[in-house]
DNA sequence: TGGAGGACCGGAAGCGCTTCCGACAACCAT
DNA sequence: ATGGTTGTCGGAAGCGCTTCCGGTCCTCCA
């Protein structure tokens, strides 16, 4: 350890040194930065003894290539942008790990955008910082807005979003509609005639009209069954929000025998509010949601289960596919989802027919 | 629309366009490209007029300059590596969002590399995929071992961890032992005597004795009770685990009257099985948790908070700090953590003095 | 009025790679 | 023996910036 290097932490740093360049290794290995170019990335047109010369100096070295020269040079950047509203959120976290999962494996690194709060995402559609910086970008949840539309097309790559409909983008994600039906008829078959619903919106996000929503509504006509306005009300995303929520229902003159949430963490939030009501799960009172968020499992919650990180997975596949220049089989892929029964729905405790008013 | 422009999914796709250089704008704007340059970094010796006019010719044409140029022709990258093992975990995600947040701020990227599982953290460290991307390395939430450290160092950039001790890097965490005091302190001044413990492990990484176990133990001399070994399981940090670990000290012949789990998601997981044991919580079983996962006031769970995010935060800082050339205040930055009392703790129903054996 | 100094600017040399193109040698078929 | 391959290799031209270095031109003071 020479006395440039200067030791911070523990940490031996020698900013005096710098890095291998090619041409180093290529003179010490007595040929030219062409030829150990070719034989460092497996390019053809080196013999196999110069190509073992080249790679054993580089690795006596332990050379590595700057990725910032080599995409200069050849114009690709072997990099994607991944953005995303939240992090913290299982289900966000859950996708980004399918995402970089893939990615990693391809050798293409991933960029974290995180665009929270409407300013951030503002901000970002504004600055556009990924620009010149990514091959492609995967928009993670959340619909896309006609005017950041514009912007992003300024990036001029591939866009792929992932779990979030769009009529624009290739994209993966579940049926809304279908979830949202598979948990009303599952409440409708258990006998409820009076369900609640609790739409989960978020604030800082643009809303749109959610497939869980209708779902509800065309599953009540169906059966037949009034649709009770104040049998339906929306809270941000989040538990709390969701508690609050149900308390509002329970406050209904007539509450409803089951309420159909639409994720989990809203669902879990209610179910405190009904115990602190000192009401029972499920005989007074069914719930489901949707997700199969790991908090379900524990606390016994029916809902609908949709894969997540698989839906991160394929979304990378398909940034992959287009950055080969194919074309994809498919421009939007949707995964099924699937009834969990677990104990917080239960057939209502009366007959029905005497409750409905 | 010319000719050339292909339309994939409704975005306009123009690869034969190639982005505008310095050296057109600066062209246009009938200056060399030194001076183009300079009027783009704000750097002086440009008259305001000229700096202008570059400004505008940019601004027409939207031009932006490309990173990889600029960090070739400066030798700085202004990336930053953030290596998790976890995403879809509340704790990591969070603290991801905070450190993403500050370095946006700064303009600095962030590069994301998830290493879940053992082979993953394995490969990151024999490949080191950021070899030469990044000015500095974040890791979130583990600690390196002896032979992994040595890797990083071929790295040559600074390097913090956040969330997690650390006797080499400079670090943000909170006090593990105080924690684990408090929760366990809790238990004790409501009178419990006989205090379970599920300590969280991580299969997949590397276990250290941890400060959480130790408060345990520390809490039981000093309120001299006698430590009884089959009061304390360990499991992998989750809800399902966190269940059957309490499954297990449910079955004792004399089961605690208090448990004291690692983490909110294992104490969850134990309600569950308290729960399904047809136990009541606090009456026949209190339990607290470590961190204030937002789904620990959903269960109304008593826990001991602490602030995720400005852990991120801060560590980030520190690598701005660190970036600046600047000399740490402070090696290692202790954050405090907080008891919450929540409805999931009570004194113990029966005297305490008739249980002790 | 002359020259020193400063403000402003442009040319050009890198930064560390990839890749085109030409050179050379050895080797084949004619 | 000769022309044409084929297989290797190196020189050098970029890629799009930053920045050193020097050149103009103008100002200001002696």
């Amino acid at each position: 350890m020479d006395g440039r290097a200067s030791i911070k932490y523990g940490v031996v740093m020698d900013p005096t040194r710098p890095q291998m360049t090619l041409a180093d290794i290529a003179r010490l290995a007595g040929v030219g930065s062409a030829t150990a170019s070719r034989a460092l990335n497996n390019d053809k047109g080196v013999s196999a003894q110069t190509r073992q010369r080249v790679l054993n100096v580089a690795a006596q070295y332990s050379y590595v290539v700057s990725p910032e020269a080599v995409r200069l040079a050849k114009g690709k950047l072997g990099r994607v942008a991944v953005v995303a509203p939240h992090l913290s959120r299982w289900f966000f976290g859950e996708m980004v790990e399918g995402i970089e999962t893939v990615f990693r494996d391809a050798g293409i690194d991933v960029l974290l955008y995180f665009v929270g709060s409407l300013e951030d995402r503002r901000a970002f559609f504004e600055k556009l910082p990924a620009r010149r910086k990514v091959d492609a970008v995967i928009v993670v949840g959340f619909p896309v807005e006609e005017a950041e539309r514009a912007r992003l097309e300024l990036l001029n790559v591939n866009i792929v979003a992932a779990g979030g409909q769009h009529e624009v983008y290739p994209n993966v994600c579940i049926d809304d509609y279908r979830a949202g039906r598979q948990a009303m008829d599952h409440l409708l078959f258990l006998g409820h005639r009076r369900i609640g619903m609790i739409e989960a919106v978020d604030l800082d996000q643009p809303t749109e009209p959610s497939g869980r929503s209708s779902a509800y509504r065309e599953a009540l006509k169906e059966s037949k069954l009034p649709l009770d306005p104040e049998l339906v009300v929306s809270a941000p995303w989040g538990g709390e929000q969701g508690a609050q929520a149900m308390d509002a229902l329970l406050s209904l003159k007539t509450p409803p025998t089951a309420v159909y949430a639409h994720s989990d963490e809203v669902a879990v939030g209610a179910m405190r509010s009904i115990r602190r009501a000192g009401l029972r799960i499920p005989e007074d009172i069914s719930i489901v949601g949707i997700d199969d968020h790991p908090v379900a499992s524990l606390v016994d919650l029916t809902t609908i289960r949709q894969p997540v990180r698989s839906q991160g997975e394929l979304a990378a596949q398909m940034v992959l596919a287009l950055l080969e220049g194919k074309t994809l089989p498919e421009r939007e892929i949707t995964v099924s989802t699937q009834l969990i029964v677990r104990s917080t729905t239960a057939p209502p405790r009366q007959d029905p027919s005497q409750i409905s008013s």
